[in-house]
DNA sequence: CTTTTTAGTAAAGCTAACTTTACATTTGAT
DNA sequence: ATCAAATGTAAAGTTAGCTTTACTAAAAAG
């Protein structure tokens, strides 16, 4: 799965640690996430997204490997 | 995590098998997070909201307790 | 009413998500 | 050039997602 974590959190110009207290995860956990070292849960998932207020699908997107 | 896959498949009107089948998991894994025992992956949370041509949040709705 | 399909549940096992702690590297500010 | 903030990574541990096999119950079809 890709993301577009970095560049959502560039336009809202919040750190992987603010997001990640907004979010109720660790930061190394965002970290994981935007780095592709693993895949959210759906609950995170959503919980991204709305922190950036947009759909789950513009910030996470399917790949063939999926 | 609420979900609306009930309603969605009567809509579509297939199986939890033919669901299951569709987007690579097995029919006790569509069971089991239609009945809410547990919470998808974002992968599979998108696969799902794809086969049904719609959002992943018009199928997948967080709660207070998440 | 009998058969078949669909749905619900359970146990055991494996892997991936997430945590905490800890340290190294990069970037930005002064 | 220095200090602080942000990012990247790792190891060890716990929990949750998902699998297979298997059985039961409900609903639909005949």
């Amino acid at each position: 799965m890709k993301n577009r974590l970095k560049v959502a959190r560039a336009e809202h110009n919040i750190s992987q640690a603010e997001l990640a207290e907004k979010v109720g995860v660790s930061r190394q956990t965002i970290n994981s996430i935007e780095v592709g070292r693993y895949t959210p849960s759906a609950v995170l998932a959503l919980k991204i997204a709305r922190a950036f207020g947009k759909m789950a699908e513009e910030i996470f997107q399917l790949e063939d490997s999926d």
